[in-house]
DNA sequence: CTGAAAGCGCTTACAG
DNA sequence: CTGAAAGCGCTTACAG
């Protein structure tokens, strides 16, 4: 029923050597046999079968991605990066969600070996010894997303550490001292510690003391936004302002502020991180710093194809610009 | 330096038959042989060539799945759905983005087929037939996910005629009677269009009499709601009520309209449908028509796997349950 | 410019 | 229970 190589040869007259010519243009060709084989390809809409030439040629043109999860604008801009760099260059692309669960990213990362990807991109928040372990004795090219200090592997990320800085500086700027942060969970050296370490460091030249108390760590959620926010509204004495690592859970913060009769930016500021779509849609616009994740994505499939190819590739890390959008969610305070 | 079956055969002294019978566990092998394969395959990290397999088995254990793009609650979880019960069954995904645009649909397609996909499900608001004769024409297992009347190729979807149907009929019993649509272009039978005709099967039966002034058709993106809101505002008489053929376009509606210094509910009212997390964060929270994605993409990964094993499977059409989640964006009107 | 043949890393009758 | 060999659908020296 399917048709290959053979049937195609057979039907134009020619050796299968002669078709597999054709269809890659690999050497010269008479014009009236190329014009029989390209007619019996048509005739039989014929494709070639990847996985043969793959395993023939050794080199399967595919790179596999993965990513924690999927529902908001940053990763789907980093998804469309990777995607245009990766057809550019003739590659396909596997997507694997991974939650951001180790296992699971240790089971994409085996799926990838034995489906002979040629090389992975990972964006994993939270990246285990294990897994880079794993990765150096493979020997698979690879290039982490989203993170930076990882001088094992090769990666583009943005400057978290200074993007934070600058964020809860503007809040500085703008008159606030009673600054609290809702931060992600500090496993290994993930963004969430970098945004702190941001976080600290501007409280700190500002020769302003960090209060623990108003210090939270929280999930990835809306709902772990609205949650943390509850615990800092439990504290005796509120902050003005909160830096929250991430939109999702400044957009949980306002929420939750919303729900209980608070105002934001009149009664608390909110600043934000990763400039997604939704931080102009909701009210007041959040204020936040904002990327380009599909810049990251294309500079991350452009560098693993070098990888692949056996450039070297220098520097071994690359740093993406990041900005801030101040909107509406914070308050001048005099 | 990448190991095969060969070095494993020669580490362990056996023939490469019998390496691929411990790894496939498809014929009873001695237990010392199993075991020393096995030490040998750890002691090498050995990960067997899945293209190898693949084309020797004529199977890839691949799912292609197809889906217009990726930044929005339900899409999330249809691919959970369908990466759920694709691992139960021990298959690949592999996802593509295509923007919803036919050119990419028909790449991705080629692409699946070059690397000997064993199934696909498609995502597609906008069919064309072109996709739909390729598919019969190479006889490939595919679900259709999204949209009804397809005859030709099994679909899962929700009953989008009879959801916006509810939807609406709800709104009338609100008081509501000058109601709106804020619809998808209609091309094609798309779930865009079903949304439409049971928006005016419900105004028909409730004896209204459609105004084309409100009836707007408009793109998907947030911003294509706020576009189109304003074209209604834009109308002498405007009606109390809007139903919007996506969450996102009733954010951006939502969005429009406090911008213009409108209340909801108390100007106009505004339901969604989908069900997407943001619905229920945005102000007022949004009502709207709510369904399990998640489901669709179980049952739809399910019943392709069935295809692909040759069973027939019936009916050839599976309707997921929705319902409505009424929430602060509707006004009852007396 | 073209074809016969070996090889990519597996699986699977077939024979023992 | 085990191995030698053919075959999966391609690519690519090699020879002509």
């Amino acid at each position: 029923m399917k048709i290959t190589i053979k049937d195609i040869a057979r039907m134009a007259g020619v050796s299968i050597a002669t078709v597999s010519r054709v269809i890659n243009n690999s050497k010269p060709v008479n014009e009236d046999v190329r014009m029989r084989v390209l007619k019996a390809m048509e005739q039989t809409n014929f494709l070639p079968n990847a996985m043969a030439r793959n395993l023939a040629k050794n080199k399967s043109y595919l790179l596999g991605v993965m990513i924690p999860d999927v529902k908001n604008t940053v990763l789907d801009d980093l998804i469309h990066g990777i995607n245009h760099v990766s057809e550019l260059y003739g590659y396909n692309t596997m997507l694997s969600l991974t939650s951001g669960m180790l296992e699971n990213e240790l089971h994409y990362f085996n799926k990838f070996r034995e489906i002979q990807a040629d090389g992975i991109i990972l964006a994993s928040d939270y990246l285990k010894e294990n897994l880079i372990t794993n990765i150096k004795q493979t020997n698979i090219p690879c290039i982490l997303v989203g993170r930076d200090r990882s001088d094992a592997i090769p990666s583009v990320h943005i400057d978290n550490i200074t993007a934070a800085y600058e964020a809860v500086t503007y809040l500085i700027q703008q008159g606030h001292r009673k600054i609290g942060m809702l931060r992600l969970r500090n496993e290994d050296i993930a963004s969430g510690y970098h945004r702190y370490q941001g976080y600290a460091q501007a409280l700190t030249e500002a020769g302003i003391t960090i209060n623990g108390d108003w210090v939270i760590e929280c999930g990835v959620s809306v709902e772990d936004g609205m949650m943390a926010m509850r615990k800092i509204c439990e504290t005796t004495d509120i902050p003005t302002a909160i830096f929250c690592a991430t939109d999702r859970i400044a957009i949980g913060a306002i929420n939750y502020l919303y729900e209980r009769g608070l105002s934001v930016p009149d009664d608390i500021s909110i600043y934000g991180f990763d400039g997604i779509d939704m931080a102009s849609i909701i009210r007041p616009k959040l204020s936040t710093v904002k990327y380009s994740a599909t810049e990251i994505g294309m500079t991350a499939a452009r560098n693993l194809i070098k990888l692949i190819k056996g450039e070297t590739i220098t520097p071994r890390h690359w740093v993406i610009p990041h900005y801030l959008k101040n909107r509406e969610s914070v308050r001048l305070l005099k």
